[in-house]
Parts: structure tokens; C-alpha cells; sequence
DNA sequence: ATAAGTGTTGCGCA
DNA sequence: CTGCGCAACACTTA
């Protein structure tokens, strides 16, 4: 799930479903996502009001009375608004209301289950050095966060300390839309390119958003997102035509990661 | 049935 | 500064 997307639409839920709830109980099956003991963990939030749920790239960052609960879902994970009675097989962390409802929360690689004190959100270094929100990037910000640099428009894109919340899922229809090689150097890009893929940014984000985000992840109440794989211009489309010009989708490695392209949309070589 | 592939992140190294 | 490989170890597909 864990891309931009996806964590908008769960802090959305969130905020409309859990804020001014108490948390009653915390249980922890796997301390390894914690960033400090259990006993810390449940210290911190255990009696805590939930006062309001944001996001910052791929971190979910809920607000409470006592300390500030952070998120991130890894490569793959769900957040699910449940009864104690009914809880799904498997859950990582759990949080417990007074009502009888529950947070369950689960990932399949790589999550984190974190917490900050209540009147430093900077100390948790992880989410602090996140640069801002590719979904609230401005132009001129953009243009100045590509100034200077030389290497790659991928790597730069997905570099989290640059620019937040995009990952390997989304970044094939955004640089296709930008009509951009995802080798291309930064040096080599014009202005025109510079702003077509800040509106191409936006523009791709907003679509997964406005539909509740990836169809392979759940809401906080259980149901699919509303982007499909039909709602992909080219990625995960090897072989069949580009949506442009027809040319077969080609896929090939890009550093420790796949991309998606077409080869006549986006040339390497100008 | 076994193995390779995969949406994330931080770190060390060249 | 940059790219790259690795380590965290679950689940699907070939």
C-alpha cells in the first residue's frame, strides 16, 4: 500500500473514524517493529486520546493526548477498524478502544510501528528528515529541489529525504506522463520537463487518491481502493500497447528496481 | 515443490 | 554526491 495514495486515504479514514477515541489496551506481537520496549510502547499510548490523524510521505501520524503513534506500512500492510471479537488471523499491533473496537494493524515486510513524545514529533528521526509531500510541492519548490543535482530522475524521485510519498508502484505512469526515460539525468531535463512532471505528479497521485487509492490494499474498514491495474498507463503492462502510440511496454531494471516504459514515448537519448 | 520476484527503508561501500 | 548491494523475512507466481 504504502505509497502517498494509499496512506492519504487511510489518514482521511482515520481522522473521520478514531479521533476523540481513548485507547484502552495495546498488544504487541511483534517487537521488532517498535522503535522503543513494549513497555515504553504501551506506556506511551495506553489511556491516550486519539486527537487527530496526518500524514507525511508514507509515515500515518496520529496525534494523541499522550504521544504521537506512527506508522508505515512497509511493502504492504492494512489498518483495520475491527471489533475485539472479531479480529482478523494475524495483526502485528493492536490498539484497543473503550468502545470494543480495535485497531489492527498488519504488514507483510518491513513495517514500523513507532511512537514520539507527546512535544517533539522531531525526535523521530525517520519521519523528520522526510522532504515535503510530492502531492504539496510547488512548482518553484520543485524547480529548486532539482537544482544542482546530477543523478538520475528516478532514483531522485523515490529518494523519500527529497521529496515524500512516491514509490515503485506509482512512478511508472508518472514518468511516463512526463514522457521521461526513468534513466534520464536530471542535467538533462529542460524546463518543460521539469514542469510536465510536476504536473504529472500530481496529476497521477490525484487519480489513485480521488478513487481511495491502490485496489491491493484495504481501507480502514476493509474495502478494496478503487485503482485497478485497468487504471495503469504502463506499469505492470509489459507487452501490451502504450496507451499513445500502441509501441509494446517494455520492462527493464533500473538500479535494484524494475520500471515500465514505453520506448517511444520515452526516449533515453535528447 | 522449490525458487525467484516484490509496493520500503537505512546503512556501508566504492 | 551517487549508485549499488545488502539486510530486515511474507506471500504470490512460474
Amino acid at each position: 500500500m504504502p505509497e502517498l495514495p494509499e496512506i492519504t486515504c487511510r489518514a482521511r479514514e482515520m481522522s473521520e473514524a478514531v479521533v476523540g477515541r481513548r485507547i484502552v489496551g495495546a498488544k504487541v506481537r511483534q517487537p521488532k517493529c517498535l522503535n522503543v520496549s513494549v513497555d515504553d510502547f504501551n506506556a506511551g499510548l495506553v489511556g491516550a486520546q486519539i486527537r487527530g490523524v496526518t500524514h507525511h510521505g508514507k509515515w500515518l501520524i496520529s496525534e494523541t493526548s499522550q504521544a504521537y503513534f506512527l506508522l508505515n506500512l512497509g511493502m504492504g500492510g492494512e489498518v483495520l477498524l475491527v471489533r475485539q471479537d472479531g479480529l482478523p488471523e494475524t495483526w502485528r499491533v493492536r490498539l484497543d478502544f473503550e468502545d470494543g473496537d480495535a485497531l489492527a494493524i498488519n504488514f507483510w515486510w518491513f513495517g514500523y510501528a513507532h511512537t514520539a513524545p507527546h512535544d517533539d514529533l522531531a525526535q523521530h528521526t525517520m519521519s523528520a528528515v522526510l522532504g515535503p509531500n510530492a502531492f504539496d510541492i510547488d512548482l518553484d519548490t520543485f524547480r529548486e529541489l532539482l537544482a544542482g543535482r546530477r543523478g538520475r530522475i528516478k532514483s531522485l524521485l523515490l529518494d523519500q529525504k527529497r521529496i515524500a510519498g512516491i514509490g515503485n508502484a506509482y512512478i511508472h505512469d508518472i514518468l511516463f506522463r512526463a514522457k521521461l526515460h526513468p534513466l534520464r539525468t536530471v542535467p538533462t531535463l529542460s524546463d518543460d520537463d521539469v514542469c510536465a512532471l510536476h504536473e504529472a505528479i500530481r496529476a497521477e497521485l490525484t487519480r489513485s487518491i480521488d478513487k481511495g487509492g491502490a485496489s491491493y490494499e484495504l481501507s480502514l474498514h476493509g474495502k478494496p481502493g478503487g485503482f485497478t491495474a485497468e487504471d495503469l498507463l504502463v506499469g505492470y503492462r509489459e507487452g501490451k500497447p502504450c496507451p499513445q502510440c500502441g509501441t509494446p511496454i517494455e520492462k527493464l531494471k533500473t538500479g535494484s528496481t524494475s520500471s515500465f516504459i514505453c520506448p517511444h514515448c520515452q526516449p533515453l537519448d535528447t
